[in-house]
RNA sequence: GCCGCCGUGGCGGAAUUGGCAUACGCACGACACUUAAAAUGUCGCGCCCAAAAGGCAUGUGGGUUCAACUCCCACCGGCGGCACCA
């Protein structure tokens, strides 16, 4: 017998799909209850469609056709998140226009997207680099600029003087550029950033980014990764004088109850206090250079140089310990960061291990103030950081460190030199790019009205053609005339436009919202629309963007639902990530290595169903699996069997046997089918598919069983459910019929396999009624003979019974 | 270092949330069909034992329980995030 013909099949099918877009259409007047499906926008890269993108696309494919087959309104819309930095190097190097690679891609995305039967709503299809997306993205750079959360500032950023240019992290790793290996310079550049730092805790309306976090269905470890970057950490900062001078110097602390330990203090080598202090540093030439030598490590050198610590001491400062009067020196160092809490220290060698380090390496007074609750600690060989027991603190002896730190927090506030406070690790977002591929900021600086917003009117700020954007030394931006030249939009003066684009992570912080209302001239999305379509319910996308992209998304909505342009606080309710797809040799599919699997080969060989539905089995959606070719035969051979068992198919109208096994069978199949889909589990949806079958196999099927068969499988396997349905009679496409219904009662089973053990193990299994009582199981189990040799006479001491499941018998 | 996740046959994985460990699939083996191969079908497939009976098995060691892959403790191994954050 012949193998299906799965091109035939799917070229079909794909055909009539694109001939009836309202199958797969989010509806706009439809009552019935909405249901948000989203995939994360792909970036459009030359190499077309990775596994990964497979694995999760059918993930939402086959959630967002069963839910429509449960009578949902569903909107499932993709995009392109267009614009970035890999369009603009491929367009460096290629000497083309990143806009016209960038549309090939696309192309070649929709066309991997269309192969595979993935059902999206494509009238509501949005492209980040269009001027219609941008200038919403404009639209909302000026809305947070209006609001004061957008604001112009100083910040430390990654130079390289050979490409004359700023590079992002992530280029600069070990300090030394990308591109041409030489040392990458921190620079102070002044830059757009976004006060995320205003949301982290409740704010007006909206919980804040961290409470937020406890309403919301995600994975532990992207809350946990999340939780993590904002790095909240309570503690104190008091003031310290010093000595000969009114300056005074702050610290941070979150161990105010090891003070008493503190023998020196550090302060950051870009510290201003320092500058201050020039005067009375004795030895500044030394310090001068110390602080020319930090200021060109860039941060990930500082990390790389972790094993030694450096520093030098400012002579002639002393600093006055506020509890103990005692004179301390100061140090300055580069292991001390300028940004976070106070820029300086106060060290505590005894109990803090960086500390520690430091005091032995420049031979300075390590003291013990913390003794653990059992007296057996010591500081001889390192520092002891663990919560204790206070000694050589006065008045705080014999407290616990708990206790200690609230008493000497609150003598911090009867002295007015200081307070409990909190502190976080997350910096404002830097939103400010040198780069020509990416939505410009919409902004005009005149000299006699300074920084003046483009009216909204004026938006989008259009991205010009007219640039060289090969690096050379500024925005690619700058270098257009016709950009750059503008009259002040206040005073008509002449003036300059803002050359810097903006990150492409502000274009995708508000996707979501524009997909509910894509066409929209007025508005970046009508407010009945929004209301109509989100939050989004369901959002899948790799666990590369636990972080940014998600936290940056999260921050966005808080800002429109503070502004009350929207009445919720988190924009993605459910979200799961999609394990990544390693290549069969267990390693990441890489061009380089040649283990890439194409979508477009496998389709070719197996068809799309099989592609999509093997994929979905490989096993859990989360885990990391690997690709294995061989395993896909599986599937085909299962697809294969559907195929030839329409032949076997009994068509008549005869009333099933209402006794009959497969009918059981069948219910139980759709109700392990839907449960699953319900809960994400389409590995062992489609087992149940597979065992439903095989079990099929076996007897003659009812024409009306088998087509139940296939509504269930329609969302794994849509083009071969459509075929098999229409050669079975039916006019209209099986998208849509109503997915079926189990019968609780047909579910039941009548008899069971009562599982009989002994001390735990498992002696025997007798059949008995479903609902059998416990003396009526126990007696027939004790009439079994295996059981009676077991026992050997001996009198059972205890008898446990699970109805339904098991007995277990003491002796 | 801190936080989070995970460890089950040759392999991917399943196990009703404490109740029959290894469903489903791959690979493998035997047989059937075939001139042959592929495809397809039937059967077998954790380990020990010739087999039956039985025993042993969910990274390792302990604990709780009538009962542990599942809960608790410790250790070992792997993955991911953050990382000189005071």
């Amino acid at each position: 017998m012949e193998h299906y013909d799965h091109e035939k099949i799917e070229k079909k099918w794909q055909k009539y799909w694109e001939e009836h877009l309202e199958l797969f259409a989010a509806d706009d007047e439809s009552d019935s209850e909405k249901q948000y499906i989203l995939d994360m926008f792909p970036y459009p890269s030359a190499d077309g469609l990775h596994a990964g993108h497979v694995e999760s696309y059918s993930a939402t494919d086959i959630i967002s056709r069963y839910l429509r087959l449960r009578g949902k309104n569903v909107i499932h819309p993709q995009g392109w998140d267009a614009f970035g930095l890999p369009a603009e190097n491929f367009a460096i190097k290629t000497k083309t226009h990143p806009s016209l690679t960038t549309q090939k891609s696309i192309a070649t995305f929709k066309r991997q997207m269309k192969i595979l039967g993935l059902s999206y709503d494509w009238s509501r299809e949005v492209d980040s680099s269009s001027r219609e997306y941008y200038k919403w993205t404009q639209w909302f750079f000026l809305l947070l600029y209006k609001n004061g959360l957008a604001y112009r500032g100083k910040g430390k950023v990654n130079w390289c003087l050979k490409c004359q240019t700023v590079l992002a992290n992530e280029q600069a790793e070990g300090g030394v550029c990308d591109r041409c290996d030489t040392q990458v310079f921190q620079k102070d550049l002044e830059q757009w950033f976004f006060k995320i730092t205003d949301f982290i805790e409740k704010k007006d309306k909206t919980r804040g980014l961290l409470g937020g976090l406890d309403d919301i269905d995600w994975p532990e470890h992207t809350k946990a990764a999340q939780k993590n970057w904002i790095g909240k950490s309570e503690g104190a900062e008091f003031e310290m004088e010093i000595k000969n001078s009114n300056l005074k110097i702050e610290v941070f602390t979150t161990r105010l109850d090891t003070v008493f330990g503190m023998t020196f203090a550090l302060i950051a080598p870009e510290h201003e206090l320092v500058q201050k202090l020039k005067q009375q540093i004795a030895n500044w030439d030394e310090v001068e250079k110390y602080i020319e030598q930090a200021s060109k490590k860039s941060e990930l050198q500082r990390i790389a140089e972790e094993k030694e610590k450096t520093g030098v001491e400012l002579e002639g400062i002393k600093i006055i310990n506020p509890f103990t009067k005692k004179e301390i020196p100061l140090f300055t160092s580069d292991f001390v960061l300028g940004h976070y809490g106070k820029g300086a220290v106060m060290a505590v060698p005894g109990h803090d291990c960086r500390d520690y380090a430091f005091a032995k390496k420049f031979g300075l007074p390590i003291a013990e103030v913390i003794k653990s609750k059992d007296g057996k600690s010591s500081i001889e060989k390192e520092a002891f950081v663990d919560d204790g027991i206070l000694s050589n603190s006065r008045e705080y002896d014999h407290m616990t460190s708990e206790e200690a730190r609230k008493r000497l927090a609150e003598w911090l506030e009867k002295n007015k030199i200081g307070r409990k406070t909190v502190n976080y690790k997350i910096r404002d977002w830097l939103v400010s790019r040198q780069r020509y591929w990416g939505a410009p900021i919409p902004i005009i600086y005149c000299d006699a009205c300074g920084t003046v917003p483009v009216p909204e009117e004026d938006l989008p700020v259009l991205l010009p053609d007219d640039v060289n954007f090969m690096p050379h030394g500024e925005s690619p931006l700058a270098g257009s005339k016709k950009f750059q030249d503008v009259k002040c939009p206040k005073c008509g003066a002449k003036a300059r436009r803002e050359s810097d684009t903006m990150d492409t992570f502000v274009c995708s912080s508000w996707y979501y919202f524009r997909y509910a209302d894509p066409h929209n001239k007025k508005e970046f999305a009508a407010k009945d629309k929004i209301k109509k379509w989100l939050p989004v319910d369901l959002y899948v996308g790799g666990a590369e963007h636990t972080v940014l992209h998600l936290l940056y998304s999260r921050f966005f909505t808080k800002v429109l639902h503070n502004l009350e342009l929207i009445d919720f606080d988190e924009p993605f309710l459910k979200l799961r990530h999609q394990g990544t797809v390693l290549a069969e040799d267990g390693r990441k599919m890489s061009k380089s290595l040649g283990n890439v699997i194409n979508p477009d080969d496998v389709v070719a060989k197996y068809g799309a169903d099989a592609l999509r539905m093997f994929e979905m089995f490989m096993g859990p959606l989360e885990d990391m699996k690997k690709w294995d070719t061989k395993g896909i035969i599986g599937i085909y051979r299962f697809l294969d069997k559907v195929w030839k068992i329409k032949s076997k198919v009994q068509i008549s109208n005869i009333k099933s046997n209402p006794e009959s096994k497969i009918r059981t069978f069948l219910h139980k199949t759709i109700k392990k089918v839907t449960e699953d889909i319900e809960k994400l589990r389409f590995n062992t949806a489609i087992s149940a598919l597979m065992i439903f079958l095989n079990e099929a196999e076996k007897e003659q099927i009812p024409q009306e069983f088998f087509e139940k068969f296939l509504i269930l499988l329609s969302p794994f396997a849509p083009h071969m459910a459509e075929e098999l349905w229409s050669q079975l009679g039916h006019k209209k496409s099986v998208f849509t019929e109503k997915w079926p219904e189990y019968d609780k009662d047909i579910v039941k089973d009548e008899m069971i396999e009562l599982v009989i053990q002994i001390n735990g193990k498992l002696r025997d299994k007798i059949s008995v009624p479903a609902d059998i009582s416990e003396d009526d199981a126990k007696s027939q189990a004790l009439a079994s003979e295996k059981i009676k040799t077991f026992l050997a006479g001996q009198e059972p001491k205890k008898v446990f019974f699970v109805k339904g499941r098991l007995m277990n018998i003491v002796i």
